[in-house]
DNA sequence: GTATTAATGGAAATGGTTTTCATTAACAAT
DNA sequence: ATTGTTAATGAAAACCATTTCCATTAATAC
């Protein structure tokens, strides 16, 4: 059947291609990136895959993840929170930059789109300045804004006592 | 003696007013933090500390570092290698904004502050807009360019064989 | 179907960071 | 300078995300 590679974006095609086997808990887990928006931990995705294949192991989890890394499939992201996040790239739902907004308190984390096409310019500018000057390979930028989400702030008013 | 507080800014003195002691091991660590350009882990940083005051114990520096983060003193990063980098945030070499060239292969950190001029413009006014638009309080915002230094290029060239 | 070997799971190891707890020492009051 | 209070400390243990080990399983090629 020739259309048996209909698979939502062509993932599974693309690990074939490079010479890695395709199993039941590299797709289970692809699934779940491509389903999800948020950024998922290793545990996050863990607890999701293991939900509805609970042969599949945190270990594999890792290492799949960790293959997608370097497939340049996935990204990974480190906000601070001593876990990392992970999110596709690839799919309809993929976004091809990483801007972010990370809460200091709750790690609560938003990817904005706004504004974005405002930044890209000045950024891929400056990308191919700095590439040149530092002879780097540039691949990827990350651009994050930390602060206090308006819950945190809202909390910390509370716990500041009648601070004003 | 009157001139006794004339230390490095005046890092000292800012930790007293908050109500904390200034102690032996506190003192050192800025010294560390104030003498490097380099984004130093904690473990760097106890090495050198441990030099000149062998009584000083990786807890403290990480105690310390908690508490200067807190105080907006340091900055904190994660560059994905698993290790927390400071970066002092006063003092006469220290640096406004932080935007870093990591290299995803061997951890390299550059940086840069060419162009910067260009970029901040554009940052912080979308960091205007987001907060309006997230209700985000933001304190700081980060950019990095991640990718393969020149050296790391080069291996990579010489481990692909014949590649060209 | 069989062989090959990549992929896997579970347990153990790793390594950066945090916690615990008894001891020490900074600062304020004297 | 002495004393009292309690924040700060060091060492060891705990923690926890991630990685490694190793025997087993299963995906692909034949």
């Amino acid at each position: 059947m020739p259309g048996e590679q209909s698979k939502p974006s062509d993932s599974s095609g693309k690990i074939k291609r490079v010479g890695h086997r395709m199993t039941a808990g590299r797709e289970a887990i692809l699934n779940i990136l491509s389903q999800s928006t948020e950024h998922l931990s290793a545990e996050d995705i863990y607890i999701k895959v293991h939900a509805e294949k609970p042969s599949i192991g945190l270990t594999t989890v890792y290492r799949t993840l960790e293959l997608l890394v370097n497939m340049g499939m996935v990204a990974r992201f480190d906000f601070g929170d001593g876990r990392a996040r992970f999110e596709l790239l690839q799919g309809p739902k993929c976004v091809k930059y990483h801007h972010h907004l990370v809460c200091t308190e709750c790690s609560r984390i938003i990817e904005y789109s706004d504004f974005i096409g405002e930044e890209l310019n000045i950024l891929e500018t400056i990308q191919e300045k700095l590439s040149k000057k530092y002879n780097f390979l540039i691949t990827n930028h990350l651009v994050q804004y930390c602060g206090l989400c308006a819950k945190c702030i809202a909390s910390k008013r509370g716990s500041d006592q009648a601070g004003g």
